[in-house]
DNA sequence: TTGTATGCGTTATCAG
DNA sequence: CTGATAACGCATACAA
């Protein structure tokens, strides 16, 4: 059987058909769900397919059917705790119901949301996941006209073509003030970044209009990218006048492990005693023994199943276009004083 | 011109075709590169084209070419630092001479790596780049034979037929052996995982050489799956007995972390003082200040350069099954004592 | 430069 | 159950 010289192309459906004597229809058919072949052709066709390392071209068979089963997911800043757990996540997911991701990293140039936009369309994507970034609103439509579900997720502008996904950011940041408040800390800080991200601005809002029903004063830092580096950098401003805040509010665990490496290795003060921190995301470091940081849980588990039940309900009649809010549960560890 | 009405489907070169009053012909050579259009038409076409929301179907466009612009990563653990930096360092280059990866998360089940490698064939891809896991020769021949560059990373079995990437594991092991040893440490564990991956093995057991050469015995602890847990359940074994080590050497960073951690909170230790401990992969947690771990560089950027230089290169003729080491560069900060 | 015709690999339809 | 044939969206050899 030399027939298998390394023929350096893609076999077939041609190819099988004639190695196993039977019609191109019939190779066809032995790949595609729910059609009627003889269990001899069957076998016929399996053993040459096997032979020949033959594996059906999703992109001809793409060509009939309106489904790639291509889902692109659009983001920046991939490499984040947070982002990398959401990316796992999707994918496992959506290889579960049979589909396979696309990642476009627009972390790059400014424009490049755009780009990636355009992609998503080149390949028929099923779907576009869009992570971060703002996309350009004449290219959501066109993907919304080409048939595509749009899916955005933690964006403010609520349009009404994608369906979004977000996190009560809100909710979440008010509890944050309360745990604080509660702590008996009265000089909160808040420590941000300047990506200025829906969700990092909803949660400074939030928390500061908590603090002022409460009566009290936020300062808002924001001393770089959103990150390990600017957290410990807010930390070295904040805590080096004479004012020194007693417990902070970090809008992402990065910044809050930054934070309080500052706090501790700069400044040699003890958490929770003399300061609180509360972060977000429930990043794995925020769990290690060095920080055991009191954050909010990010609903990954949830976005990622409602992605896929958005995608897998194969019904075209679904309202599209709705509107979905998870909540950040609060994880109680060690960065807050329990009183 | 109520023509662009939500067609629920993607636009064709047909449609675009007939609003511009030309042929599918000129349609095509407007958006081909160095095919000739008269200034004319082209800018009939492009505007038609942008009225429409149309895009080239690269799926249609690879069925003639033998060249879908996909390269398929396939991968498990994608949420570790490391991975995940890795992913993002390829991703973006990736796209810089326009190929777009396509990410096949295989942590879920053991067969997952031969589907992953099916679906790398089912979506006619370029090449397919193993980040981790052992796909089956016999699959991988497939995708040599039809024509798709393979790339295993860190694989030890160096296969003729794929291009093997790799980081000399043996080497950094041998430096990090010396820098302890000369740091006066003579009672050193090795903490590994139970992954039993070929780089892994390979950090082991040249350490343990080095340690043979040097006269010195070390034990080799495995306390779970690479990670924090099982760095901070090592450190917990090891470090509960009468004889305790006065040096570590963590085949990860996050293994390290986690033995760092156990080490200082359940036992009070100080290091470098009391235990000197050496990573691996410098992730960036390794950099924050409660670690300042001294480890080895995983030479990220490079292996992600090669894989691009690899797949760029046009050049048919370009010898394939190569092997390329990279040198893990040792990171000095603030674990091992100077002297 | 432009249009026509053909083929890429696949599946759906239809006749047998 | 099976095979021939027409699409799918695109690029290109060829003729004009």
């Amino acid at each position: 059987m030399s027939e298998l010289k390394p023929g350096r192309s893609f076999v077939s459906a041609q190819q099988v058909a004639e190695l196993a004597g039977v019609s191109r229809s019939a190779v066809s058919r032995t790949f595609t769900d729910g059609a009627s072949v003889s269990e001899t052709t069957r076998k016929k066709v399996l053993e040459a397919a096997e032979t020949l390392g033959y594996h059906v071209n999703h992109l001809a068979r793409s060509l009939i059917h309106e489904d790639s089963g291509i889902v692109c997911l659009i983001g920046a800043d991939i490499n984040t705790p947070y982002h990398s757990r959401l990316i796992d996540a999707i994918t496992r997911r959506l290889q579960a119901i049979n589909r396979v991701a696309m990642v476009i990293n627009t972390s790059g140039d400014t424009d490049s949301v755009e780009a990636a936009l355009r992609q998503t369309l080149n390949y028929r994507a099923n779907a576009t996941v869009v992570l971060s970034g703002t996309p350009p609103t004449s290219l959501i439509n066109t993907c919304l006209n080409s048939g595509q579900h749009v899916i955005l997720i933690n964006r403010d502008d609520h349009l009404d073509g994608p369906e979004n996904i977000s996190v009560d950011n809100a909710a979440a940041a008010r509890e944050a003030f309360h745990m604080l408040h509660r702590a008996g800390s009265r000089r909160i800080a808040v420590v941000s970044s300047q990506a200025g991200t829906p969700s990092l601005v909803a949660r400074e809002r939030a928390f500061e209009t908590a603090a002022g029903e409460a009566g009290l004063d936020v300062t808002i830092t924001r001393a770089g990218p959103t990150g390990y580096g600017a957290g410990f950098e807010a930390g070295r401003l904040l805590l080096s006048g004479s004012h020194r805040p007693d417990a902070a509010f970090c809008v992402t665990d990065l910044l809050a492990c930054g934070f309080m490496d500052a706090a501790r290795v700069e400044f040699g003060m003890n958490v929770p005693e003399e300061l609180c921190v509360v972060g977000f995301d429930d990043i794995e470091q925020a769990g290690w023994a060095s920080y055991q940081l009191t954050t909010f849980r990010q609903p990954i588990v949830q976005v990622a199943d409602h992605i896929t039940m958005l995608l897998d309900g194969e019904d075209p009649l679904r309202q599209r276009g709705g509107s979905v809010s998870f909540h950040a549960d609060p994880v109680w560890r060690r960065t807050v004083r329990p009183k």
